[in-house]
DNA sequence: TAGATTGTTAATCGATTAACAATC
DNA sequence: TAGATTGTTAATCGATTAACAATC
């Protein structure tokens, strides 16, 4: 079965393969997208292996063919509807994230406790906490992005998965579990830094 | 030697101390960490050997102690001056985002290029993208934050490499390489929401 | 001392790579 | 056909876990 680092990696090749097209590229070979990628050759084979893609011997994969089949096991050819908990610094940011909308993701509203937040007639309405509920159950919502500040972030994840929701996005920088029918994935920003302080410093001390 | 996995690991068990010695925690066995951090209890206890952290027999480990241990291996008690290039709304929220205050960073300045957004009067200002070299040399930055558009982020990065930065969080969705020397760690939040909706419909097709 | 926990060595598991057969 | 590339089976590598000795 597929995990976390597979899909990464097809995400990888789906990227890598737009630009090539960009490029004109029609046909891509293993080594090509292994250079595009920093992924091993072998790798490239084997994920697509995995997940049924074949190419011709010889003659490599075609890049239409190639995003169409990538675009499809990633589930890009449907909008997928998001809630947002969080109003502040980062949440507002994300509401206005360009990428997410490029990533064919649609934050249908963002839920906050602060009545300071909210904002009914915004294009992305911000509503208090206490509507999630009803709302994610009317529009049928299954994803969520959690934005809170650490706290608050184990609540509201509690909250998210008895209202229905099934995967979220958690920024707050406590790793947060679930139950085995959600998907949680944790982006950690502190995290992330200290990785890069750590080994930056190690790399320092060989010198 | 260490990898990334560990020392997010390490990062997880500071995280987790720290809640733990709220709660008024003097000592605590690799059990409880496992409990609260998702990790198996031989996995902490082989991450601190690895770390040369070592506790008593019968006595598990000292909190007030262990998280000394970690916060200097992780480097938290210098602040680290980040440069930022990009002042979009992600960079602008990222800029005001109090989790990196919190983790011990400070972004000096941010660049771009766009003259509209110059600002140098500000807390942390806005400055012209031509000024980057010069300032990081001066003020002997080391590390940087990308939050320009994909098409931006490997030129940006080129940039930056060459003006003495060791190490680069990078937000654009494009993964991105650098020299042995430099560490990069890619937040690819396109990769992270094509991952929570491929496993959501994995686990709702098996029903 | 007996019991419980650490810390290390050996075993297992999974992911990546090497080798090579299949085939265009 | 000869040459090059895919795709799979076997081998390797690294990370995690099991078992257990050390010891508080």
């Amino acid at each position: 079965m597929a995990n976390k680092n597979d899909i990464i990696r097809l995400s990888r090749y789906k990227n890598a393969l737009i630009r090539l097209r960009a490029l004109n590229f029609v046909k891509v070979f293993s080594d090509n997208l292994a250079d595009a990628t920093g992924v091993s050759a072998i790798q490239v084979r084997r994920d697509f292996s995995t997940f049924d893609i074949s190419g011709n011997r010889r003659g490599g994969y075609e890049v239409d063919e190639l995003i169409k089949r990538l675009n499809k096991i990633l589930d890009k050819d449907t909008i997928h509807k998001f809630i947002e908990v969080g109003a502040g610094n980062l949440g507002k940011a994300l509401l206005r994230y360009p990428g997410f909308a490029k990533s064919g993701i649609k934050i249908v509203a963002c839920f906050d406790v602060d009545p300071a937040k909210y904002d009914r007639g915004a294009e992305i309405p911000v509503l208090p906490i206490e509507e999630l509920d009803d709302f994610v159950r009317k529009h049928q919502v299954r994803f969520g992005i959690i934005s809170t500040p650490d706290l608050a972030a184990q609540q509201v994840l509690v909250r998210m998965i008895s209202s229905g929701i099934k995967g979220v996005l958690n920024f707050a920088s406590i790793y947060l579990r679930g139950p085995q029918y959600c998907v949680i994935n944790n982006v950690n920003l502190e995290s992330e830094i200290e990785n890069i302080v750590y080994f930056v410093n190690l790399a320092g001390e060989s010198q």
